[in-house]
DNA sequence: CAGATGCGTTGCGTTTTCGGCAACGGGTCC
DNA sequence: GGACCCGTTGCCGAAAACGCAACGCATCTG
């Protein structure tokens, strides 16, 4: 939208904190650019750069502003998607800042599910913890958020619920796999290959360590639960994730148990939103198919 | 702001109903505004309006568009006055739909305490009845509705309520005037001066009356309560209103009782606003003054 | 410590966009 | 059937936006 060119050259701006970058990447001169951003400080009232030595930085004001183009831009095109949605085929666009427990089955399979149902429909799908998830939606940048224990920030708002009990992930021939329910202190002893501080699934077990006055500490720690799952085919190790993110191999090569409520709380998965804002329909329509696939899941 | 100015265009066209009408309502030859329009249909990817041959109607596609552009400008202004706000002096605009009972004390003296402590801070106040008080939020037309008995559209959000019972307002010297509280049959065979029927304090009257299976009727229907208050000096007659829009004066030339609540319910009077709009920071602060100073209200 | 580099900014000539004017086709009203 | 009003389009001048080159200034570098 041609309207709103000025706003994305004070992103641009904004995002490389110097004019003569932004003007590069926006195919224009820096004396133009300069001049719209100059041109639309004064109809505005106030200056949106600090400008220092080195570049420019945004005021607060300028942060204001970004954040009302932000929200503009993305329900200018929650319009255009339902006028499109109105004149006939489904279209849109939808946008998703998830954890990675969602990456190999969950989330896959939705969005299929959904696409065989409306192939207009396109998706964006980033991998974020669950501090950055928040940031996404706040910068309208996501659509939906789906992550395990998020932060609630203020502006975070929740649309479905799900617990998931943290899980134990080992070889089929693991000295622990024949119990239904692990333990903590089953598993402190042993080799642990865990997601790092970031996760909401270590948090989960740093508590349970701390509340029984010990430390849990892995002898692998990862950021990536792909390479947890299948670490421990070759190491007699026991790695973490929440069943949602698990599933049985044909072979029967890994099983999963779940850690004893006793010690480990359970967490939740959330699937939320920009508190406030209207969706997409796209995105709306999605995070209801969402919702009600997350009650069939296993906890 | 004149990144908008396509939308103020379309705006205009919507609401004459012609290209040629609203050119020259914004000074500007029908053939620019009709290009720009076109343009920004192509642009947009869907016409706004449906063309008829004795002008131009808004399609749901333009009052998706023109809904989206009200909300982006109310935005703007909103985001315009915090900046204001945050470099010292509190400066806005606060727009207000209200009913009529609080144009003579209530409203007055607040605006007038609010502009004590701002006195950047300047106001709108609309006269509107129950339903298109909502409506009026509902385009962005005003910032805050204190109504009495609104119909309750799920747009509108309560910020605050107040109970008020319907009192009967009178010459010192009817014969009702010495009683405390007043019965409805008290007054229904007698000389009733009553707002019409739009009004929230008749409609609970009317549904009083009906619960005894009588009829209100008065001799006397009005739109102002202004009128219904200095009517009563002329005749042995009885109005209605609710306790803020009444205030014994000096002289006791006229008096109010309060109508008996097994006969008459109390009504509420309501400030609300848009639901889930962020308001403008001079609006917020006068709505809590006001819902501060609604709690000393008599009821 | 001086030169080089990178920054935002400004004057000037050019390009692109936009608006005004007049005219066209088509519908409505008297 | 003619006058009128509607949206629309070609043409041309006015205005806005842009690219280029240069300036002042702070930082980095050898």
């Amino acid at each position: 939208m041609k309207h709103l060119h000025t706003f994305e050259l004070i992103e641009a701006v904004a995002r490389s904190g110097s004019m003569r970058k932004a003007a590069e990447d926006m195919n224009l001169t820096a004396s133009a650019l300069n001049r719209r951003i100059r041109r639309f400080e004064e109809e505005f009232g106030t200056t949106l750069f600090e400008r220092i030595p080195t570049g420019v930085r945004l005021n607060p004001a300028g942060e204001m502003v970004l954040h009302h183009y932000r929200m503009t831009k993305s329900d200018l095109a929650r319009v255009q998607g339902q006028v499109a949605d109105l004149s006939g085929e489904r279209r849109g666009h939808v946008r998703i800042a998830c954890s990675q427990a969602l990456l190999p089955y969950f989330l896959p399979e939705q969005i299929a599910l959904y696409r065989a149902k409306h192939p207009g429909v396109t998706f964006t799908v980033n991998v974020r913890d669950r501090t950055q998830a928040e940031q996404e939606l706040a910068s309208y940048a996501s659509d939906l958020a789906l992550v395990f224990e998020p932060v609630y920030l203020v502006d975070f708002e929740v649309l479905h619920l799900v617990p998931q009990r943290v899980h134990a992930v080992m070889r089929r021939d693991h000295p622990l796999a024949g119990k239904e329910e692990l333990r903590l202190r089953d598993v402190l002893l042993g080799q642990n290959i865990a997601p790092d501080m970031k996760y909401g699934v270590r948090h989960l077990l740093d508590l349970a360590a701390r509340r029984l006055q010990r430390q849990f500490l892995p002898v692998l720690e990862t950021e990536s639960f792909e390479l947890i799952r299948h670490y421990v085919l070759h190491e007699q190790a026991v790695g973490y994730q929440i069943p949602i993110g698990l599933r049985a191999p044909a072979d029967e090569s890994i099983v999963f148990r779940p850690m004893s409520e006793r010690d480990v709380t359970s967490g939740s998965l959330i699937l939320g939103q920009l508190r406030g804002r209207t969706l997409p329909v796209a995105s709306a329509r999605f995070a209801m198919q969402l919702a009600q696939a997350l009650n069939g899941v296993p906890q």
